[in-house]
DNA sequence: AACATGACCATTA
DNA sequence: GTAATGGCCATGT
């Protein structure tokens, strides 16, 4: 019988941030906050970034997870194809790059 | 093992 | 509005 610690230890954090991930309705947004708080790591908004950075999971829409300021984060050519997927998925972006988080925020506790 | 870096966030000034 | 600070901790050197 393995020990409570050693079953904590084989359940890693990361299964449990993608299956937060995937939950993101098609057209919405989450903040990496808002997916680590969804997976029980209240305060772990980093490793949610990290664990998209090393995500090696097909299925998973990275893509509908931003900053808190409803931007995306990454600076690259990634970040440019993030936002073409998500204006694809009708998500809008201002003149400035940011989201309306008011308006396609994935809010759990509203219907639709 | 120590150290720096990073797809972050909330608070404070 | 911007800038600095502290917290979080996995990864790579």
């Amino acid at each position: 019988m393995p020990t409570a610690m050693a079953a904590a230890r084989a359940d890693s954090a990361y299964p449990r941030i993608y299956r937060v991930v995937r939950r993101i309705p098609r057209g919405r947004v989450a903040s990496y906050g808002q997916i680590a708080i969804l997976a029980g790591l209240p305060g772990h908004a980093r490793q949610v970034g990290y664990a998209l950075h090393t995500l090696s999971e097909a299925g998973v829409p990275w893509h509908r997870v931003v900053n808190a300021k409803g931007e995306i984060s990454l600076g690259d050519d990634s970040g440019v194809r993030q936002r073409a997927i998500l204006q694809r998925e009708g998500v809008r972006f201002d003149a400035r790059g940011r989201i309306d988080l008011g308006r396609f925020g994935w809010e759990l506790a509203r219907r639709g």
